[in-house]
DNA sequence: TTCATATGTAAGAGAAACCTTTCAGGTGAA
DNA sequence: TTCACCTGAAAGGTTTCTCTTACATATGAA
């Protein structure tokens, strides 16, 4: 496992992806049992083209993977599940993270312009 | 201690509040040290206003606090410091906290549209 | 063909987040 | 008084997020 400490900006993406109440009942939907999107919008009683966005961000932040199956009779459904992520989140852990950010550091450096 | 985990939506308070990297430097720093709102400015290398609008962000979301202290020479200075939070995030975790969200659950009651 | 299931995507509105600039108040020191 | 430092907050613009409605495609069954 050693599920190895995302870096900053990934860490950034996971907590936008999970500060949201909608993605929050997704991915407790998906602990409980991986399930297709029309199923888990139904489940869930949204939209489907909402879930889709929302399954898009959390896929994107890799909270999430869908692998796209054919069932019996032969619909194309594509199934979610989580991955098994597991981030801590306190203070020390969060200056690790910190320092490996690479958005604009503005005025770090010793006044490094590096040019403009 | 016992840090009581958190409900469904002030965990959403919390991940909105860090998902930002701005946000996530002002608690490395005061992680590393307090300090009051100028100094952390200037340390950072962001505005003012800038700052005082983060904030308010942590601190509404329980992350740091935030006493009025007076320095020697009578200035009127604001300490800032992180709280011991810590929390874990992880698929069971999210689920048992998802389960306590007060949002709209969208298709649960018949449609109840409860006035515009 | 028509209906029901499944998938994805694009267009648009409304709300919220983010950032800058500006203003206003306070204290102590020169 | 004027300057330097501290604090707070409002006004405005730009971008992003969130959600709905509508469209487009493919499959199997009646």
């Amino acid at each position: 496992m050693t599920a190895s400490p995302p870096t900053g900006d990934e860490l950034v993406g996971m907590l936008a992806a999970l500060s949201n109440p909608l993605r929050l009942r997704v991915i407790a939907s998906l602990a409980a049992r991986r399930n297709y999107v029309s199923g888990l919008a139904r489940e869930i009683g949204i939209s489907r083209p909402l879930l889709h966005m929302h399954l898009q961000r959390l896929e994107a932040a890799g909270l999430i993977v869908g692998t796209l199956e054919l069932s019996d009779d032969g619909k194309a459904m594509k199934y979610y599940e989580v991955t098994d992520f597991d981030v801590r989140l306190s203070p020390s852990a969060l200056a690790e993270a910190a320092a490996t950010l690479t958005a604009p550091d503005p005025g770090k450096g010793p006044h490094t312009k590096e040019q403009s």
